[in-house]
RNA sequence: GGCCCCUUAGUCUAGCGGUUAGGACGUCGCCCUCUCACGGCGAAGACAUGGGUUCGAUUCCCGUAGGGGUCACCA
């Protein structure tokens, strides 16, 4: 296989959406998985929505979740620039050479005019199609004009799209389609297989909303006189209703899954599982989906977006850390919370209990909350736990620990089997009513390494407050 | 509505003419257990539908239904 050359090609309009960080992925991954160019191209023709600010959002997405491109903005490379707006030049080039080789033309009809059209169309219920009225008038450079492509009225054209198969697009579908805007800029279509000529993009893939424009742009490229790429269309996310995945489904936007605090990794591997599969494999390291990436195995139906699945994933995600790690990463999501967690030996023995219990950074400190600040008591609890019958438990627990130097796990361990023993009941008997006026709640990682990371300070005090709600 | 695409459990999927239709998330039950998790074991749950083709269809073809996409001087 020659070198894939692939491209992602966002519009700056708004933040990175979960769904074209997708699909910036699988090119990505194609482009690694055969030692090809990743380019990363920003189309922002549409200078009424598009900003800077998103311009700077889609970068800090594509970083967050290492996605490097070896051509684009900030990296540079042959084919720039990267911009559309800086290509202008290029696209008036090759309009003007279509309309010398009578392959395009201006047109000078106004949008109120083909709005008319248009009523008119809707109202006898067919299909608007351009009449082609400016087709054969003379080209007036003075004139307010779009430049229109000269598309065949017979025939059909069809490619062999990778992931969807063969697909046809008749051409009484399709009219004379306008390239250049009357303000000069390229229309989506145009631009796009303009920048895919000249970067020599050999692999389009991109979302499957883009079908029904494949057939134009092939015909785009028959008229330039360049080779026809070849294409893969994903199929979209849909929200739990099945529609297009929308901010009514949950967050959309790629960076907001980092404040829920999923690892870049775990998004990754969710967002490729989607629509792709290789066996019964669930778990993949960034390196393997570099290995085993296909478009063969990548699906043809739409999907839909699972959070819980996304959880689980960052679950396993999370719990495959080391404890180093863990708590590095964690930090900011204390600091978030206004929660004093340092990166120190304390936090990377809590991390260490909650690797198995929360699924995400941010479900770390809601599980870890009262090691940083004074418990929040859970009021069923404290009826249902600090009793008179708990109150000898209590203290004979803090009477043991306050006899104590260091807290030793397996002395803690003593301790408790020694109070429950002595009093001839289960280890829950003492161990819930301590955790309650340890944690507050009645859930909790197991009571000896609360106590071993509150310290006996903190410890004693909350099990005499504890001992002091007790009527 | 026209055109294009899609259709295995609630969800993501394996399957590529002959399988007790496999795995995962979620759900439920049991076990483990100081609680919560984790883990282990188990359960329920799917080939949209009607015709073909074939000795035999989840698998190939056609229709129907359902879903999605798209019909701009947006991308």
């Amino acid at each position: 296989m020659i070198a894939p050359r692939v491209r992602f090609a966002p519009s700056p309009t708004g933040y990175l959406h979960i769904g074209g960080a997708r699909t910036a992925l699988f090119n990505w991954l194609f482009a690694r998985r055969h030692g090809g160019t990743f380019v990363l191209r920003i189309e922002d023709t549409d200078r009424e929505r598009s900003t800077q600010a998103a311009v700077a959002a889609i970068l800090e997405g594509m970083r967050w979740l290492g996605l490097d491109w070896d051509e684009g903005p900030g990296v540079g490379g042959p084919h720039g620039p990267y911009f559309q707006t800086e290509r202008l030049d290029v696209y008036r080039a090759q309009a003007d050479r279509l309309i010398a080789q009578g392959k395009a033309y201006a047109c000078t009809c106004t949008r109120e005019e083909l709005d008319v059209l248009r009523k008119q169309a809707e109202a006898r219920k067919v299909q608007f199609r351009y009449p082609g009225t400016c087709r054969n008038r003379a080209y007036d450079p003075a004139q307010r004009h779009v430049i229109r492509l000269i598309v065949p009225e017979a025939g059909a054209t069809s490619f062999d799209d990778l992931v969807k198969g063969t697909i046809t697009t008749p051409h009484d579908t399709l009219q004379d389609e306008v390239i250049l805007r009357g303000d000069g800029m390229p229309l989506y279509n145009f631009g796009a297989v303009v920048d895919d000529v000249t970067m020599e993009i050999n692999l389009v893939a991109r979302g499957d909303d883009h079908v029904n424009n494949t057939a134009r742009q092939i015909l785009i490229y028959q008229a330039l006189g360049y080779p026809v790429p070849a294409f893969a269309h994903l199929p979209m996310i849909l929200g739990a209703d099945k529609t297009r995945l929308s901010k009514r489904h949950g967050a959309t936007n790629l960076m907001s899954y980092r404040e829920m605090g999923f690892l870049p990794g775990a998004l990754v591997n969710y967002l490729v599982r989607l629509g792709w599969s290789h066996g019964d494999q669930e778990i993949f390291t960034m390196q393997e989906l570099i290995e085993h990436f296909d478009w063969k195995q990548v699906g043809a139906t739409a999907g839909i977006f699972n959070p819980d699945k996304l959880l689980w994933v960052n679950h396993q995600w999370l719990r495959a850390l080391s404890d180093d790690d863990l708590a590095r990463g964690a930090v900011p999501y204390f600091a978030a919370a206004g929660l004093p967690a340092a990166d120190d030996q304390k936090l990377r023995l809590i991390v260490r209990q909650l690797r198995e219990r929360a699924k995400s950074f941010v479900e770390i400190v809601q599980q870890a909350r009262y090691f940083y600040a004074p418990i929040q008591l859970d009021e069923k609890a404290r009826q249902k736990q600090l009793t008179a019958e708990a109150r000898p438990f209590l203290q004979a627990v803090r009477d043991g620990v306050a006899g104590m130097d260091t807290m030793e796990l397996a002395a803690l361990e003593r301790l408790f089997a020694e109070v429950a023993a002595r009093a001839g009941v289960g280890l829950g008997k003492v161990a819930q009513p301590v955790r309650v006026a340890l944690t507050g709640g009645t859930a909790s990682p197991g009571i000896h390494d609360v106590v071993q990371i509150l310290g006996k300070s903190e410890t004693l005090a909350r099990l005499d407050a504890g001992l002091a709600l007790i009527p």
